[in-house]
DNA sequence: GGTGTGACGCAGG
DNA sequence: CCCTGCGCCACAC
């Protein structure tokens, strides 16, 4: 036994599996056509915001990532700003400017998110 | 093991 | 409405 090492690893490894797993399935559970917040996952996942947007980057191309957006309504900016135009395709309403989505309108509660 | 960075959020100006 | 600074925390170097 002995083993100084404490075993830290191996917890840590698998906490960050755990929460990969769990942002998939909040974000897989949002519907076309609307959105949800990454602080929201976070919320219902007890996780910061940023740890959501880590996770959701390691998503699979199957999941929805592009309905995941920033509180203010600000579509994710990477993949060369390809989530404003599958937004759009969805049917997801914006603001007048054309550059954020209409919150009141396209944020999706969630399950367990409700207010 | 300190430093910089970011699929974020909020308060201020 | 827009932009800025700060807090946040895991990760790459």
């Amino acid at each position: 036994m002995s083993m100084t090492a404490t075993s830290l690893t191996r917890p840590l490894v698998e906490d960050r599996v755990s929460i990969v797993d769990d942002v998939r399935e909040d974000v897989h559970a949002i519907p076309a056509g609307s959105v949800t917040a990454y602080g929201d996952i976070g919320k219902s996942i007890g996780v910061g915001p940023r740890q959501v947007g880590r996770a959701v980057s390691l998503l699979d191309a199957n999941v929805p990532w592009w309905r995941v957006v920033r509180v203010d309504g600000t579509p994710s900016t990477c993949h060369g700003g390809r989530a404003r135009a599958l937004l759009i395709e969805e049917g997801v309403p914006f603001h007048a400017s054309g550059r954020r989505v209409d919150m009141d309108r396209a944020r999706y509660p969630g399950a367990e998110l409700a207010d």
